[in-house]
RNA sequence: GCGCGCUUAGCUCAGUGGUAGAGCACAUCCUUCACACGGAUGGGGUCGCAGGUUCGAACCCUGCAGCGCGCACCA
């Protein structure tokens, strides 16, 4: 053992440890494993993405959960990897090159541009994983994967191939969500609705048959006007029944359209006449379907404005062609008024603009099982924690839409449909593509390429990235059609982690896919994190620059700090309001507890007095009430944290294990025994008191080990508590409870011992802070009325309350005025020449009177309630009946001593 | 609009029927030989509001308010 330098310094331990740990290989799963198997697959960062506070959240518990596991005999497999993120990845990339080489993707082309990807990917991808490890992740690294490995992608196509066989894959021309900026279609996962201060345009359009009658139309988007393709009124209106079926005019360009009639406007809303725009609104569209409208596309891909027959509007970009155009409406003079609105427009998840309605060539997909799916949660299959997710999960897959799964990027799994060459305009422009189609040969869908591939031209699009996420419990175990051992022994997985906002992304598919595929549920629990967000309730974010590093934090407080810190304020329900103080207190608990280890290292050896076995029970045998006083809490602690685990509620499992080593073992126990460390102590008292201290330090790593993996190998190491190449993290959990070989009745009486001693020093420390002689060391105290295993814990007593001695003197008559304390073991005095003072101690007894009057007239009306004696239950009136007695015990005495005062 | 959740000490949060809790912050004292990333003591809350159930409610029920989050085609 070397020396421990006062304060612990996380960062070299930390570094230290993780690479032992890699070293001696304490991460590998062995499928040959007879232990029981516990899987979990990690939710795949974004390759090129940054560690943030939602990942450390999520990933210490993916780590605490691994540890724990292995703690309890099981074979382990935490299998990481990452995600190649489509569009996010894509345009990095794009910024990139467009920054720097003032190119776009079109330049290079398609190949080029993919080989920059791999190279950004080369780069980038292993921040995060060097992220992940720095946190002390314990994931098996030799079974990284990547969505894009090939034999993942083999999976992809494979799936595909597999659901477009089966028909629940086709290609339509459908309205879909697009962003103008990314140049891609998205799901409507993928769009998120967002709360705008919009306009509210009122125009008229003029009856044709009617020169000088107008019909008024209400708009938020005055811009798709040249789109327009009929006004819509509801049939029950009475006030525009007699417009239905005649015409009237587009203001630009100018052109008749019909009034129909359809139920989706809403009467109330705005005039209650609906412009029709079939090409730019989801809703129109339907309507356009119904009344067999004509479809006119007035925007181009990027969001600008299509349409040659209004030059003024033409090229101009959406947003300024929407005041152009209220502006030409004003001019023409068929502009009412323009209200403010407060409307939700949806924004293109990552490309952060308004997305637009748009109609286009596109793969969709019929969710597969989506009864298991939905059955295995509700049946409790699978364990949704918090169990409301569920809930949220259910009413999802009750109301799914078909999945639009291509995307008009490069970076991602190319759709495996191949095109004849000869054929390609008509397929291409086809409204759609049945299953004729397919058999005519013209179409080859497959993993592989056709045979005479120069006849060929593939699909361009690629695949949705959660096309790949939702494969990922088992593409990461077993390649197509393989019966790994990984798999065999590990899939289904045990339990995943992952937040609520993916709930609909990657969880409920990720369910259907594994009754697709494997024909058996990827997981048995998914435990839903909180979402972590700064101390004014914000989303972190790297706009709004409230999302702190966690790098720097484990820098500054270390690895468990952050760990230890975030699992404490992380709440089973709802968000967690991020707090760097709390941080901070994970670094100072683990400097406390490196502190206890480092007081133990001081004292040195166990010299045993008698017999050389350092055999826990032999040791017992001569323990006092506060050595087996912390052994059975170590023992309860134990018990307490395998229920809690069962439950998944980390942060009362921090919360335990801090107050366990904070308040019972330092400020109780350690100060309580810290008299048996000393020269003057006998070798018995020494040698119990250390082994004790062994005892319950080594078991207290272990139990805390998952959440401050770092620092608990360290001092497990560092006070020989493991054999010699041993690591704790491999280190079983002992199953029996240290005081197994003792009557729960006698151990029960100890306790009550050393708590009698515990509060009874409180009480002491607090008349002495009252008088202000807290920090004097060489008080004497005087007790009247010791009990009778009293005078054995003297010393002890002595020690807590730091006074010089405590007198047991039953016939004690105190001067008038000393100062006075009822405690559990007996009256207890100050007499201290200067502290003498009969007024402030009648201030004091009378304070502590009226506080126990008032705790006294409440207990005795309760018990004067005959319906509560009647009706509640007897243990309860029973406590209540002698908590009454002890008061009012304690008030005579107070009362007693209040009148000898004079 | 529908659904879900939250509201407890200045702050962050525990607490699912029996005398309101923790950590931080605050005040006073202590650099005493594990730790000032520390020790001791103390002040501080009519548990969002209003009803109801119950002998008894922070906890169960109903309504209301505020906040947050999902879902939804109100242009």
């Amino acid at each position: 053992m070397s020396e421990l330098s006062k304060a612990y310094e996380p960062q070299a331990v930390e570094a230290k440890w993780y690479a032992a740990w890699l070293e001696g290989k304490c991460f590998e799963a062995d499928p040959a494993s007879e232990k029981p198997a516990y899987s979990i697959v990690i939710p795949p960062p974004n390759v090129t993405g940054i560690l943030h506070l939602g990942h450390v959240l999520n990933n210490a518990i993916q780590d605490i959960l691994a540890r724990r596991a292995r703690q309890t005999g099981h074979e382990v497999l935490w299998l990481p990897g990452t995600d190649h993120a489509g569009i996010a990845t894509q345009a990095k990339v794009e910024r990139e090159l467009r920054e720097n080489e003032k190119l776009t993707r079109r330049d290079l082309g398609r190949d080029e541009f993919l080989k920059r990807v791999w190279a950004f990917k080369d780069k980038h991808g292993n921040i995060i994983i060097n992220q992940l490890k720095r946190l002390g992740c314990s994931c098996d690294w030799s079974r990284e994967r990547f969505t894009m490995d090939e034999a993942y992608t083999r999976w992809v196509s494979h799936v595909f191939v597999e659901l477009f066989k089966k028909g629940l894959i086709y290609r339509g021309k459908r309205m879909v969500n697009w962003c103008p900026v990314s140049l891609t279609a998205l799901s409507d996962e993928e769009v998120i609705m967002t709360p705008r201060k919009s306009k509210l345009y009122f125009m008229k359009y003029e009856l044709t048959d009617a020169p000088g009658e107008f019909l008024e139309i209400s708009t938020t988007r005055p811009e798709t006007l040249m789109g327009d393709v009929a006004v819509a009124v509801n049939p029950k209106d009475p006030r525009y029944a007699k417009y239905v079926g005649r015409t009237v005019f587009r203001p630009f360009p100018h052109a008749a359209i019909p009034v129909i009639a359809d139920d989706h406007v809403d009467i109330e809303f705005g005039t209650g006449a609906l412009k029709i725009t079939p090409a730019h609104d989801k809703a129109d569209f339907e309507i356009g379907l119904k009344h067999g409208l004509e479809i006119i596309d007035t925007l181009t891909p990027d969001g600008h404005m299509n349409c040659p027959e209004c030059p003024d509007l033409h090229g101009l970009e959406r947003f300024v062609a929407r005041k152009k155009a209220a502006a030409k409406l004003e001019e023409m003079g068929l502009l009412i008024k323009v209200e403010e609105y407060d409307n939700n427009v949806g924004y293109s998840e990552r490309g952060g603009v308004p997305i637009e309605p748009r109609i286009s060539m596109q793969w969709f997909l019929k969710y597969p099982k989506v009864q298991e799916a939905a059955d295995a949660v509700a049946n409790g299959d699978i364990k949704f924690r918090p169990e409301r997710w569920a809930k949220t999960y259910a009413h999802w897959m009750e109301n799914l839409q078909d999945w639009c799964i291509s995307r008009q990027l490069w970076w991602g799994h190319q759709i495996p449909v191949w095109y004849r060459k000869d054929k390609l305009d008509a397929l291409k422009n086809a409204e759609s593509l049945d299953m004729q189609d397919f058999a005519s040969g013209d179409i080859h869908v497959g993993v592989e390429a056709p045979a005479d591939g120069d006849n060929w031209v593939r699909d361009e699009d690629v695949m949705d990235t959660w096309f790949s996420s939702w494969l990922w419990p088992f593409a990461t175990m077993a390649g197509v059609g393989e019966e790994t051992a990984t798999l065999k022994k590990f899939y289904p997985t045990s339990d995943l982690v992952t937040g609520p906002d993916i709930i609909f992304f990657w969880v409920a598919r990720m369910i259907m896919a594994g009754f697709e595929f494997k024909d058996e549920l990827p997981f048995r629990n998914v435990y839903f994190t909180a979402i972590i967000r700064d101390l004014k309730g914000r989303k972190m974010s790297k706009s709004l620059g409230n999302s702190p590093d966690p790098i720097d934090l484990m820098e500054k407080y270390g690895a468990d700090g952050l760990r230890f810190g975030l699992m404490r304020i992380a709440p089973v329900g709802s968000d967690v309001r991020f707090d760097e103080s709390q941080v901070e207190e994970g670094r100072n608990f683990a400097n406390k507890l490196y502190n206890a280890c480092r007081f133990r290292q001081m004292a040195g050896e166990i010299e045993y007095p008698e017999s050389e076995s350092d055999d826990d029970h032999e040791v017992v045998g001569m323990a006092n009430c506060f050595h087996l006083d912390i052994l059975a809490k170590l023992d309860q602690l134990t018990v307490d944290l395998d229920k809690a685990y069962g439950d998944y509620r980390f942060g009362e499992i921090a919360a335990r294990l801090y107050e366990f080593l904070w308040n019972e073992f330092c400020d109780k126990f350690l100060e309580a025994v810290k008299g048996d460390l000393r020269e003057t102590a006998t070798p018995e008292a020494r040698a119990v008191t250390l082994s004790v201290f062994d005892t319950v330090m080594s078991r207290y790593l272990q139990l805390l080990h998952p959440y401050m993996p770092h620092v608990t190998e360290e001092l497990s190491q560092r006070m020989g508590f493991l054999n010699e190449d041993e690591f704790l993290m491999q280190a079983d959990l002992p199953e029996e409870p240290v005081l197994a070989g003792l009557l729960a009745e006698d151990i029960a009486t100890e306790q009550g011992k050393a708590a009698a001693i515990y509060e009874t020093a409180g009480r002491l420390r607090n008349l002495k802070a009252e008088y202000n002689v807290a920090s004097r060391r060489d008080v004497k105290f005087i007790i009247k009325g010791a009990v009778d295993w009293f005078d054995a814990e003297r010393p002890i007593l002595a020690l807590l309350t730091g006074a010089g001695e405590i007198e047991v003197d039953s016939a004690y008559a105190a001067p008038k005025g000393t100062p006075v304390s009822l405690t559990p073991v007996g009256e207890i005095y100050l007499p201290l020449e200067g502290l003498i003072d009969v007024e402030a101690e009648r201030v004091r007894l009378t304070r502590e009177i009226g506080k126990l009057e008032q705790e006294l007239a409440r207990s005795e009306a309760k018990l004067g309630n005959e319906s509560f004696v009647a009706r509640a239950p007897a243990e309860v009136v029973a406590q209540e009946k002698a908590r009454l007695e002890e008061w009012r015990g304690k008030l005579k005495q107070l009362g007693e001593m209040l009148s000898g005062l004079g």
